[in-house]
DNA sequence: CATGAATGAGAATTCATTCAT
DNA sequence: TATGAATGAATTCTCATTCAT
């Protein structure tokens, strides 16, 4: 396998593989711009192929029905951007200093909460999550819920070191999160996208729910 | 309700009046329902008006198409709500035990803002915020924006006593709301409704935002 | 009600009625035409909704899909046909010449079963056996089933006067019913419409099946 | 089956050839299934190509089109069918019990008739005699046309020992297939599958059909 | 004023058939 | 030669909205 010249079938066979990748990339591609921005019904088989420059029918080939299709979607947004955001939540620094570092993370963390598209998939799936309950569920555990499970994780480590004092490692991670999010994300869900905060204000969000955690939960305790 | 029978003509103009307003009042009725269970694009103008029992020429008749109708349902069905939330909210004893006092206060305001009506207002709200900008908007200013506001008039009055510390009294009334609110309101909007969290849990969710809540803007800082 | 002139609503409703009913009527019409014809899967909606000139919509609202449809026109025509042929059969004579007699009756089944609206409709039924079997079983009840009892009890009633001799009145029901119609219906049904038997070799067909099933069942026995 | 392997052009040759006989047996046989239980509008040439595990155009290299594959298809298995129950009623035994012979062919007849495939296959036949007249001759004549020929000619010679009277030979064959067969198949056409007569009810069809085609055609006479 | 019918477009999905590789 | 993609129209069914009665 491999050392010789392939044989034309299988080369044959690679170009088609390689087509067919190509346009199913094209798919996803569009039906994720498309299914953002316009939510499940909202949104029409036709339309995604047109921007996805194929057939309609090359969509049904690749996909047995709107449905599976908008659940690749959705599952498909959900990991590339929640590993992101993940990534960087989790690489807390510890410089010695646990109010520049929690700020730096928090900082991170709405950064990367309030990322447009990670706006427009969490809209989505409250839309639809009459329909499709699992998605809601998946959305919560590959996303917010896998974020804050690793921040607990981590002010555990801090709360065995004395920076802080805490009883109840994952709801004081609830707190953090939502004391630095609620504010910009909930007016973000309910206003259009069109008025998102400046990044000035998210980072008064992030100092200001950090100033609350760390007197509720820091060493002056 | 008039004493004698009115007059035949004025009856029937009066008849004829009420039952316009009776027709109306049934199509609200229908239309809340439906609009709330399955979203403005999954909801059908046969649908409404089958389930208010009168002809679609009728609902077209009071409204002029389904947009407009479905702003009213929404902007009716908030003021309805946060009125009662409000009120409730706005009623903060003041028995001389803060602590006591803000747990009462946020146990009500979960209560409130938990109920499924509520839950499902907010939901179709955030999936039309593309749509209908000026929906999330108004859903904002009257609802969650006023009990805010109010909390924030409270706490200042509270602070004026000394039984509170606050620099920004509008951000500590965000602080307390979203402490006690975040944690249920983001699993129930992610997740389908059925699985919404029982009355015990909301009091722990309560209680847990208060006491974060008061060691940092409480009396013993 | 009645002596005086009627309510203009009732006269509003009176025409509407009118009118739906006769929009209804056209589409069963058209209906029955089309998929007599071209059977289910051959017939599409549109063809029937241009036939009766009326819009797709009004079809669907006189109806909730294809398969309602279907099936009130094949039990309608079931039911129409079968009730003229199972008429005919019923009034069996009884001019005291037995072999007359049961020619007749022959020529007149025959005829009736073999008329075209009949054998489309047979056609039919056999089609979508599979999609649709409480179908073939209404079409058996109502009517081969209903004529070849009615026969059966016809029998029973000259056995008793000994003209016929019979075991089992049923069966010999259905030996005279296929002894009759069996060779031009087999044909008709196999090779299209165009070629059916002339008046003349039915004629002969049921004479020859009456002379065989009296030379089984008759008094010479 | 080569003694040798072939030369490796001649193998190459024949590999190919063999191939492709081989596809296209496949592509029969998947049709065939297709064709006989969804009829030929409720089959897609997508599902034969995937029942036979070959792609769309090779079906197409093929078969010119959809209708001659279905022709070939019936008239295949036409020939197939009817080739076995032809030879089971040619041989007619003459053991100068008449009527136990008779018993015996009926019999074989009604059991070779009323086979699961065949009786799709006539259904089917009946279901496209609109679209494809001369398939249901075709069905006609290699199928209950030859069956009834032989008989035809059995019941001649047997005629020709005194053993049965008869005017037209035909016309007796055509009777004694209909008494046998018509109960249970024209059950069987109407009703779905799934209800067919139990072996013990053809073998009392067979036994009565016989006992009265004897009464009329038979030595006593 | 209120009803049923009509409209005309558009939804998802499937089809038989044909290119291009 | 055989494959996946493409085509382009047709399928059933639904929609919001507007005429006529």
């Amino acid at each position: 396998m491999g050392m010789m010249s392939p044989a034309p079938t299988a080369a044959t066979d690679t170009g088609d593989e390689r087509r067919s990748a190509r346009k199913r990339r094209a798919i996803i591609q569009a039906a994720t711009t498309v299914f953002l921005r316009n939510g499940y019904l909202g949104t029409s088989m036709d339309e995604i192929a047109a921007l996805a420059a194929v057939s309609k029918q090359t969509v049904y080939k690749h996909f047995a029905d709107k449905q599976s299709l908008f659940a690749e979607i959705v599952i498909g947004t959900v990991n590339e951007i929640s590993d992101r955001v993940y990534e960087e939540v989790v690489s807390l620094q510890d410089s010695g200093d646990i109010e520049a570092d929690l700020r730096e993370l928090a900082r991170r963390q709405l950064a990367g909460g309030m990322q447009p598209r990670l706006l427009q998939l969490r809209r989505v799936v409250i839309s639809e999550a009459g329909r499709f309950p699992e998605l809601g569920r998946t959305f919560c555990e590959r996303g917010p819920g896998r974020t804050i499970a690793a921040l607990a994780a981590a002010f555990e480590r801090l709360a065995g070191r004395g920076v802080l004092h805490l009883g109840d490692p994952l709801l004081a991670a609830e707190h953090f999160n939502w004391l630095i999010m609620s504010i910009p994300l909930n007016r973000a869900m309910l206003c259009g996208d069109g008025e998102l905060p400046a990044p000035a204000d998210l980072d008064r969000y992030a100092d200001a729910g950090v100033r609350v955690f760390l007197t509720a939960y820091g060493p002056g305790r």
